[in-house]
DNA sequence: AATATAAAAGACAAACATATCCTTTTTAAA
DNA sequence: TTTAAAAAGGATATGTTTGTCTTTTATATT
């Protein structure tokens, strides 16, 4: 499983991308309430992925938050590397600083191998396809 | 990647995994010092799984731990979930306690899926094969 | 300009994972 | 049967992640 600040986070994008033809901005508040998740933890994560462009912050009153076009163009893998960076995906599996292609871990080759697949699979879809997945069905949830 | 504890696992039963063909055991201070690894936590480590039977051990002078068939034949995926139990292949990688077929998250099934492969891959290898693969060529490292 | 609203930012706290230490138990060898 | 080696087990410490609270900054409205 991703950690619990990537779920947040990929729950946060998806629902702001639910609401892309809302007028003006989602408050913090509506999306700690909707999601069901602490308000303060939820608003650091809002504001690491505005400063990093992934999505749009306004403050004062009738600020909040705002999905942009690169909120819905943005990947899985786009978030999880915004949040925890690109480290979980090039370190060594077992933890050694030393392993690289020329002095490998055991099974380096794998890992990388996998990774690549991991990587495809996570930029498949974009943040706007899994909120409209979310809304083709009753079935689907967010909290 | 995976955790600190998984990749200490890791190494430690290829290591037992090179040396299988030793006379006698293998001692966890012999193996923490190979690996440059803590002491102490190594050896709770190898207490589990010796605990779950992937490793034998035994107590005493000359005593220490040794690869058994079991840890041969052992997969990545196997000592894993020794470690770790099965929950981080099975819970949702949203958080969602609700999380299943039938109400699923928006990415659940690519999720699924991805498991599955994911799966697969870390129960393509045994130990012994990753132990042969690091007698094969001096480029291989284990610390 | 003053006020109220809402996010940003930073300080603090709790929980969990990681790591170490110390004592006990087991057992092989002298 | 005594001794010493070595793992087992329990208690404790450290560090990192996760989560909360308070203050500051920005801005729309009056």
């Amino acid at each position: 499983m991703f950690n619990k600040t990537i779920g947040y986070a990929l729950r946060a994008v998806i629902y702001l991308a639910v609401k892309r033809n809302h007028d003006g901005n989602i408050s913090l508040s509506e999306i700690a309430g909707s999601l069901k998740v602490p308000i303060h933890y939820i608003g650091k994560i809002l504001q690491s992925l505005a400063k990093n462009g992934l999505i749009l912050s306004f403050k004062g009153p009738n600020g909040g938050f705002k999905a942009s076009e690169k909120t819905l163009e943005a990947t899985v893998f786009d978030i999880i590397v915004a949040i925890d960076g690109a480290a979980p995906f090039t370190v060594c599996s077992l933890g050694l600083s030393t392993c690289n292609n020329e002095q490998p871990c055991p099974i380096h080759f794998d890992v990388v191998r996998q990774r690549e697949e991991i990587k495809g699979n996570l930029s498949k879809r974009t943040i706007l396809q899994l909120a409209e997945t979310y809304e083709t069905a009753s079935i689907y949830t967010l909290s």
